[in-house]
DNA sequence: TTGCATGCAAACGTTTTGCACTGGA
DNA sequence: TCCAGTGCAAAACGTTTGCATGCAA
């Protein structure tokens, strides 16, 4: 990751940090922008955007990679992993237990030079456990 | 994964699904829309997207999911685990290794259900590599 | 003072959808 | 026949960008 120089704080920048270390979930820009907008009402979505992707760089949040449409950041540092809900998309954090290096299992195997991986587990939150055995439809399964 | 029953076989559906399987690399639906209209001319691009979806489902196919980008599609439906280049976002099949029951580690410690996972690596390709030998930035890093 | 950051709006690339027509079972 | 499938176009969606202005250092 290029860890960019302390980036300068605007106000904006701040709150928009603030914000995200507030919650335990893994919002998205819109519902970041949501969250900013009660503070700063005149914010702009392209700022939110813009302030992300700077903090990302600069290693103070962490954009999330995995599965789904749309982006999802995350203020928490420190390495653990995450399961996503098939059927509500929620996503919560999982302690970290060490895998070993998957990636020693598979480097020989190709020429790509591997250098880590994207591990996400998915699951079912409880709420959706519950509309499961009432006999709703996945929105799709494990497929990878 | 919901397997829906077997979907009626149309010109285009049987076409996709054909140039698909005829590639080793993962195409997006545009580049499969461009291998398609070689043979179909007047395919529209909607029914490449309604098509790779309806064939997802139905088992033949499998979407790769990785937020933001865009989605790519694979015809190898045996299990397997993908390299994806961090440059040049290629992406190739590595061989499967079994890696033990990943979320049996993690069961108990969430609520969840888990049910599965989800597990790329990431790293460079040949040619990338030597891109980055040549002074090149790492469009990003391993984050999670 | 100066250049990075902002608000706004338009542009962008990908994917989905509404509609009338077509063609496969 | 008749309904799933199609082509086409527009809309939807998440994200990025150009530009004139504003503000932190």
């Amino acid at each position: 990751m290029k860890i960019i120089d302390k980036p300068r704080i605007s106000r904006q920048r701040r709150i928009i940090l603030e914000e995200l270390q507030k919650v335990k979930s893994h919002p998205s820009a819109q519902e970041i922008y949501d969250m900013v907008r009660r503070r700063l009402p005149r914010v702009s979505l392209g700022t939110v955007y813009r302030n992300l992707e700077i903090l990302a760089e600069s290693g103070l949040i962490r954009k999330l990679e995995s599965s789904g449409a749309q982006r999802r950041f995350d203020s928490e540092m420190g390495k653990h992993y995450h399961v996503r809900c098939l059927r509500c998309d929620r996503i919560v954090d999982l302690p970290f237990k060490p895998l070993g290096s998957l990636e020693n299992n598979f480097s020989g195997l190709t020429d790509y030079l591997i250098m880590g991986y994207r591990l996400e587990f998915v699951g079912l939150c409880p709420e959706c456990q519950h509309q499961e055995l009432a006999g709703g439809k996945l929105k799709e399964a494990v497929k990878e």
